[in-house]
DNA sequence: ATGTGATTTGACCAAACGGTCAAACTCACG
DNA sequence: CGTGAGTTTGACCGTTTGGTCAAATCACAT
């Protein structure tokens, strides 16, 4: 690779068609089950032009995850505490399953590296997730303290959604297995409402 | 191997030794990741002799899914006609979190397999699980008709006991890197028992 | 058009991998 | 204690995999 100036056309398009396959293949393999020819062929480029790219395999997939780390919290980032409580947590509910419909290829790609013990992303983990988590719990506790919302286990209550919403992108073909033609969103949409509405009405 | 004879002694001693140490590996590393001398080194055994006792590596995650296909159903088998229908559910979800709870592995051997398109399991979705599925929301429907228990997606009401109680052995790294030194089922325990007793209760 | 840096690739390598095999060892039982 | 079946293993093999490298090709500013 050359140097480190502003990155030329062809650079960026070979570099997005990389981290596209990757996503692909590292999504539906894991990291350990994806090769390196298979992204390739995947990119339409040679293995070396691939390598010309991104260092290494490991490299593809830290550029992957670091990119999902940011996007993946942002619908709990705009958890607003000058909105209403109920409307808030309804939205994020809404937020986060929007995301396991247009981004199930990210979801998997996280739940296979968290499924095998986050080894890459420990600290991202302990540190951004748990001081994001932490700030959000906060505000929850001040809206039940308040009676705004009914009084839940506040770590739990976000465990619940992240369960809840990434199930529909991680457990897909269980899903569909189950569903079959139905579209599992159009369910899982108002199931979920009902849900949130019911266990978080004071 | 020998003949299908009754297993010796050594036999079954070493089978179990071997099963046990394939569901740490594939259990940690996905089956692509698991490498037999992995599986080896943690039974204790050779290489060629672990290839004595399962003929590939492929037969020993068959294996394992296929005894793992059985107990994994029964929490929902359990589910009693004749039980009270609000009792009968939140008895089910305390057998699944319990399960969570006592087979991590197990429950991360399942989601290893199902986030990956469940390539090796997908005829016993399609067939096992769903004709028990079907049995049981047709079950869930009588009782939601009868008023016992509020009415909701069937479907997705089982989805949600089954994402909500895997949560925790799945994403078990998550959920400790938020909660701390606190244990993840003490509080999941309750927040369960609430969540369905509001959700359900007509 | 030409020179320079960016891009692409065929050939190649060492390590890791799943699996084999013949020979050696162990055990249970008459 | 002898024997045959059951068990164990060191050495080995072919393939796959991540990664390298020198040489060839391309893009573009002058």
């Amino acid at each position: 690779m050359p140097k480190d100036r502003t990155p030329t056309r062809i650079q960026k398009k070979n570099r997005a068609a990389i981290l596209e396959a990757a996503l692909n293949v590292f999504s539906a393999n894991g990291f350990r089950g994806a090769t390196v020819d298979q992204i390739a062929s995947e990119a339409g480029l040679s293995k070396p032009n691939l390598l010309y790219y991104f260092p290494s395999k490991v490299e593809m997939h830290n550029a992957l995850l670091a990119q999902l780390m940011d996007t993946w919290l942002d619908p709990l980032r705009e958890l607003d505490e000058s909105g209403d409580p109920l409307t808030e947590i309804m939205a994020y509910v809404r937020r986060k399953l929007q995301m396991s419909r247009d981004f199930p290829r990210e979801s998997r790609l996280f739940a296979n590296e968290i499924v095998q013990g986050a080894p890459r992303i420990h600290d991202a983990l302990n540190h951004d997730l748990k001081t994001l988590v932490d700030e959000k719990t906060k505000l929850l506790e001040r809206w039940m303290d308040e009676g705004k919302i009914a009084r839940v286990h506040p770590y739990h209550l976000l465990f619940s959604v992240w369960s809840l919403t990434q199930h529909y992108a991680d457990f897909d073909v269980q899903v569909r297995a189950i569903l079959g033609h139905e579209d599992p969103f159009d369910g899982a949409d108002p199931f979920l409402e009902t849900l949130y509405l019911r266990l978080l009405t004071p």
